[in-house]
DNA sequence: GTCCAGGTTAAAA
DNA sequence: TTTTAACATGGA
């Protein structure tokens, strides 16, 4: 589990230097998120694979899109996920099959507009930030949170900070923002952390895991 | 049985 | 422009 997961940390990136950019001198949260989660590292992969994966993580528990992950592995891998390429001459209703639920649209859809316009993932992959995000939002399916997921960890874009429901609680218990909406939150962590907003946005994500499970209003 | 889960979309206000 | 509901499914 270990090793098959190590393969993908992106060993270019020199963690020192990024953590110490973030603004845990004047964080007291962040950096204790720091001290708890010493050697956090982000997962660096695929590009095609990680648009799969996060097409089905919409409204599911991790556990949930893992077995759907493995399903779609299994049934039209069959050794590891599928090509899009592959996925294009699936029908819907065998995507269904693999407990995707309305998410089999979404991936099916995304599958034969990739079908349609090939090197367009290359392409995306290897655009700016900002251009790559624009791109990515086209697919259905694909929104601001999926979106910074895919450039987070599968293009290795550290200014990406995706806002999810575990960021939303994060930002309500330890940093008081009660009642934000995601864009307001994004808008929050891309200037508050910067550069390296999507690191800051995984400590922040770990620690919330660990401590904030169950309920919305936790002793900070 | 009810509520919620690493959201997105289209319709309605 | 902002808010609301629907979307499928399974575990807590």
């Amino acid at each position: 589990m270990a090793k098959a997961v190590a393969r993908y940390f992106d060993a270019a990136t020199d963690y020192r230097a990024a953590v110490d950019q973030l603004p845990w001198r004047s964080d007291p949260h962040l950096a204790r998120c720091l001290e708890e989660f010493t050697g956090l590292r982000l997962l660096r992969q695929p590009f095609g694979e990680t648009l799969l994966g996060f097409l089905c993580s919409a409204t599911k528990q991790i556990v949930q899109i893992k077995q759907m992950v493995r399903l779609l592995a299994e049934r039209f891998g069959p050794i590891a996920l599928p090509s899009w390429e592959r996925l294009a001459r699936v029908p819907e209703a065998d995507l269904r099959k693999c407990l995707l639920g309305f998410r089999a649209r979404y991936i099916h859809q995304t599958a034969q507009f990739l079908a349609a316009n090939p090197g367009w993932l290359e392409e995306t992959e290897r655009a700016p930030y900002e251009e790559a995000k624009a791109r990515l939002r086209l697919l259905p399916g694909v929104g601001e949170k999926v979106a910074d997921c895919v450039l987070l960890f599968g293009a290795g874009r550290m200014e990406a900070f995706p806002v999810d429901v575990w960021i939303i609680k994060a930002m309500m218990n330890r940093y008081g923002l009660a009642g934000w909406k995601p864009a307001q939150v994004a808008h929050f962590g891309r200037v508050h952390f910067g550069r390296h907003a999507g690191l800051a946005q995984q400590y922040l994500f770990a620690y919330e895991r660990r401590h904030g499970r169950r309920g919305l209003k936790l002793p900070v």
